[in-house]
DNA sequence: ACAGAAGCTTA
DNA sequence: GTAAGCTTCTGTT
């Protein structure tokens, strides 16, 4: 090696982890061998090779190796046994790709080099140095900042993924102190993840600054007293030993014995051996890099060969010696297995095997709730064993099974997220685990033009498949079992078939888990009951520009895909629904969650009407008020900016205009919050009224008049919004596409878009809203005298608290007397900090806490309702609403004590949220029924947490308004018997923001 | 095309 | 201080 030739020196280890996180996962199609960080290492290196003049680095090399580490067991380990200790194990699909990546580097012709007892790192560091001695220059392929130590004149670092060089400059960027200085700071910051200690308290910000005061960690250690703050000086007084032996921990080592001995000449890099890298690429079938390759090397892809690899498993993943099972299909017999497997199974004809009955039936319930859990899970799924039936008697033979066997499992595919606007592609059934088939319906080709608007061949006519499964999803003895059975059940519906009885798994999870961590959805599920990974949608139907819809999917997968979820469904409710009854929360589900989705897909396919021309005349309105402040905004800062960037708009403020009072967010960017900017204009600047003014004005008029007249349904004319009913973990509804539950209400402006939602001609809407019941709840789980005495006298509660607190007479009470107390009641149900206090009232902190203390002085049982609540969630992991849901804070322990004290704050508030969700919950599904009984016509349409709107004509509002009021205040019974009476106001106008 | 941050709307 | 969803900008693939 010689002046003006370059080093290149891939960090592999670090690339792989990196590759593996960034990169979408990819699998071998022919078997689904796992090769993401395979397909982004060999792109990269292929990339470097070919055009790295082209890149951020700008040179070519001349040397080239790929450095690995050996084993997780170094030096380190001896000089400090917790060196990289907490390192979990590697992802179970990386695994394989390590042998595959040493593989692709050796079929790229590169130098492989690792060696024991070392990290790859200290080999780069070593052989930077000989490439320096040698006055060559070097550039390391990686971003990692333990690599960073080694950049200097002649070494620079290279980021692949982001094409970005990091040179001195970027070092002292991002850290603060130059290249020379990342061991000591290192040494000070410690590293959590390869659990290097360094010292507490001092992260990268305060090492710099320390480094940058005294020069360096030695003379830190040694004048340690003079550091001012007193916390800061004790931590490093007191950790000096720890920062030392963090120094020789992420110390390189440039003296590496074997690797110096070696010769940097071995790095010389020749040219790409092109069959060589093709086998290999084809192996691995990276169909687009083999050809690029092919091209570049004037190579013929159809001579060469796919390459035979190895892979090694999981128990020797990092060891050299190479297990060997996995070979390549395109050689191995398997391919026919995997490619062959699919359309015969899936086939037409052939009818459904009679499988015996499940084992165990006929025996007593808990033996066989045991024995169902078992089922699900004691068969391997295998997606290419499911039936795809095209002909109507093997169809009826699978309903008649289902009929035999009490329950079935299905599931829809359609070809939209929105039920209302989806159509039917086909519906998949599940029997026993493993026994599952799919029924494609509308499966088109793409010939619309021709007979059977372009219908797949072989198809049974949609009508005489519903008519055939219609029975049975109306049958009263089959159990229905669907995931998220809302969709299907509003996509059924809309064809004229009803389900009863069923069963949702997504709700059931949601009773038992809500709060833990993961979800409800399907593919979570799977994996974390059945350990079954399922096939995910987009790679059936692709997404973003590359998605078809599913009624383009090809049958036999559109069959895998589909009765997949079907198979899947069945096993989950097979190992979930005894979860119910052992935990106590059969009636939860039952009375709380279940009876709500046929009330719900009644509601989202009733809709609601909305004024498409008010809403056009708004963003008439509201454009040309944005275009006026825009002007004004301009004029003011003197540059036309982007104003919605809260980027640019923070240079221009805080930065070049220098405006005070500017705080930054936590990626250290410029805030510029409302209340940040309602601050300055209380101080009599103009620029940020107008800008909080132009934001109120931009936000109304897109995500509401702009946006609102694209839900309206063609067909329908009105807006279907979609209820979710496990996605909050509190037990409250959430509404989207579009959310109905956030329409402007506070300000003037913001209700005009309430009038462009309007009842028929010759109707009304009515508006009933709980007054205060989250406080009302309050009131009886705490059991406080006071207020419940407040509430049973119809009082002003928030005066009444006022009165408690500051002995002041409710009658002529200063209305900000009674705003501070109104935020402590808000407050208390949110579990009160001072800190958020103080911030909602703008107030010192010490004033918020003085008034916190008075109010536990004054309602001491609120205090014992807190501590209680926090210490049965701490004990239990969940609390509970007074009709015994359960929610999950798994985090409640945490170490970290904000994290801890923000887990109590949601623990108390969830207890009162969730009960008056269940209250709500409870009117809901009593609601038709008593509508009906009365007589009366009015149809529930929306639910805002704690407000109903309905729809009636309007010679029945009067008549409809007592039976709505009486449905809703007496909801809590007879299950619970509230010490606090509800009140609900309801009134009835043309439109929403007049009704409520 | 997608993800995260910032910001804003509701109860 | 609790619970949500949507839009824009910005940076990434």
């Amino acid at each position: 090696m010689k002046k003006g030739d370059h080093l290149f020196l891939v960090d592999g280890s670090g690339y792989i982890f990196r590759a593996y996180h960034a990169l979408p996962p990819l699998s071998r199609k022919s078997d689904g061998l796992p090769v993401g960080a395979v397909s982004g290492f060999c792109n990269m290196l292929w990339k470097l090779l070919r055009e790295a003049r082209n890149t951020d680095v700008g040179v070519t090399p001349t040397h080239f190796a790929v450095i690995f580490d050996y084993s997780s067991k170094t030096f380190r380990n001896e000089l400090y046994p917790e060196y990289k200790a907490n390192r979990s194990a590697p992802p179970e699909d990386l695994i394989p790709q390590f042998g595959l990546i040493r593989e692709a580097t050796r079929a790229f012709g590169l130098p492989c080099v690792e060696m024991e007892g070392f990290e790859a790192d200290d080999l780069i560091a070593t052989y930077c140095r000989l490439a320096c001695e040698a006055g060559g220059d070097t550039t390391i392929v990686s971003s990692d900042k333990d690599l960073m130590q080694l950049v200097g004149p002649t070494v620079g670092m290279y980021d692949p993924m982001k094409d970005r060089q990091i040179g001195i400059p970027e070092v002292i960027e991002k850290w603060g102190v130059p290249p020379e200085k990342m061991i000591d700071l290192q040494a000070l910051t410690g590293d959590s993840v390869d659990n290097v200690p360094g010292v507490p308290g001092i992260g990268p910000k305060t090492a710099a600054q320390l480094l940058e005061q005294f020069g360096n960690l030695d003379t830190l250690l040694e004048r340690a007293g003079e550091i001012k703050q007193d916390k800061r000086r004790q931590s490093i007084i007191d950790n000096a030993d720890k920062a030392r032996i963090s120094r020789e921990l992420v110390t390189l080592k440039t003296d590496v014995p074997t690797a110096a001995g070696e010769g940097l000449d071995d790095f010389v890099l020749d040219p790409a051996d092109g069959p060589k890298l093709i086998a290999f690429l084809k192996a691995m079938e990276f169909t687009s890099l083999t050809r690029r390759v092919a091209e570049a090397t004037g190579t013929e892809v159809g001579e060469v060969e796919a390459a035979s690899i190895a892979v090694e498993r999981a128990d020797t993943a990092h060891g050299p010696d190479v297990g060997s099972t996995f070979t390549s299909p395109l050689r191995g017999g398997r391919a026919e297995g995997a490619g062959g497997g699919t359309s015969s199974s899936a086939g037409a004809s052939e009818p459904p095997p009679l499988t015996p009955p499940l084992k165990g039936e006929g025996d007593s319930p808990s033996l066989l709730s045991a024995l169902r859990a078992e089922a699900a899970v004691a068969d391997k799924i295998d997606v290419n064993a499911y039936h795809c039936i095209r002909d109507l008697p093997t169809l009826l033979r699978w309903v008649e099974e289902a009929r035999e066997a009490g329950i079935v499992a299905f599931d829809t595919e359609t070809t939209s997220l929105d039920p209302m606007q989806a159509e039917l592609c086909g519906f998949s059934l599940a029997i026993r685990p493993g026994q599952a088939c799919y029924v494609p319906v509308g499966h088109k080709n793409g010939q619309d033009d021709l007979l059977g608007g372009g219908l797949v061949d072989g198809q049974i006519p949609i009508r005489e498949a519903l008519a055939a499964i219609k029975p049975l999803m109306e049958d009263r003895s089959v159990l229905k079992i669907a995931q998220n059975l809302k969709y299907d059940l509003v996509i059924m519906q809309r064809h004229g078939v009803d389900v009863a009885p069923y069963d949702d798994t997504m709700l059931i999870s949601y009773v038992l888990d809500a709060g833990v961590t993961g979800g409800h959805g399907m593919d979570f599920l799977a994996d974390k009951w059945l350990g079954h990974k399922t096939i995910p949608f987009k790679d059936v139907a692709g997404s973003g520009k590359s998605f078809i819809g599913f009624h383009q999917v090809p049958l036999d997968r559109a069959t895998c895909y589909a009765a997949e979820d079907a198979d899947v469904t069945l096993r989950l409710w097979m190992v979930l629904k005894p979860r119910l009854a052992a935990k106590g929360l059969v009636s939860v589900y039952e009375r709380l969650e279940r009876p709500l989705v046929p009330v719900l897909a009644r509601m989202e396919q009733r809709g609601i009407s909305v004024d498409r021309q008010i809403l056009s005349r708004l963003s008439g309105d509201l454009a040309q008020g944005a275009a006026r402040l825009e002007e004004d905004i301009y004029q003011l800062i003197g540059e036309r900016i982007n104003i919605g960037s809260p980027k640019q708009l923070g240079d221009i403020l805080f930065g070049r205009m220098g405006l005070p009072g500017g705080s930054k967010t936590k990626s250290g960017q410029w805030s510029t919050s409302a209340q940040l900017l309602e601050d300055l204009a209380a101080e009599g600047h103009e620029l940020p009224r107008r800008i909080v003014d132009w934001r109120q004005l931009t936000k109304l008029k897109s995500t509401y008049t702009d946006a609102l007249p694209g839900f309206i349904n063609p067909e329908t004319k009105r807006v279907h919004t979609s209820y979710a009913l496990a996605a909050t973990t509190t037990g409250r509804l959430s509404s989207s596409d579009p959310n109905l539950q956030n329409i402007p209400v506070r300000t003037a402006e913001g209700r005009k878009i309430r009038t462009a939602f309007i009842a028929e001609p010759g109707h009304k809407l009515i508006s009933a809203d709980y007054s205060q019941i989250e406080l009302r709840v309050l009131a009886h789980v705490a059991d406080i005298p006071q207020l419940k005495q407040a509430f049973a006298d119809g009082a002003d509660i928030h005066a009444i608290t006022a009165s408690e607190m500051f002995g002041v007479p409710v009658e002529g009470m200063p209305s900000e007397v009674r705003r501070r107390a109104k935020a402590i009641n808000f407050g208390i149900i949110y579990g009160i900090s001072a800190f958020g206090l103080a911030n909602q009232l703008s107030i010192p902190r010490e004033e918020a806490g003085a008034y916190i203390k008075k109010y536990f002085e004054r309602f001491p049982g609120i205090r014992d309702y807190m501590d209680e609540t926090k210490a049965f969630a701490r004990e239990n992991g969940f609390v509970e609403t007074v009709f015994g849901r359960r929610i999950h804070y798994p985090e409640i322990r945490a170490a970290n004590p904000s994290l801890r004290a923000f887990n109590e704050r949601a623990s108390i508030n969830a207890r009162l949220q969730g009960t008056a969700a269940d209250i709500i919950r409870r009117a809901m599904i009593r609601m038709d029924d008593a509508l009906l009984k009365a007589g009366l016509g009015a149809r529930m349409l929306l639910q805002v947490h704690d407000e109903l709107i309905f729809e009636t004509v309007e010679a029945e509002v009067d008549a409809t308004i007592p039976v709505v009021k009486a449905v809703m205040e007496n909801a809590a019974m007879p299950a619970v018997s509230l010490s606090v009476p509800l009140q609900v106001d309801a009134r009835a106008a043309d439109n929403w923001d007049e009704a409520h």
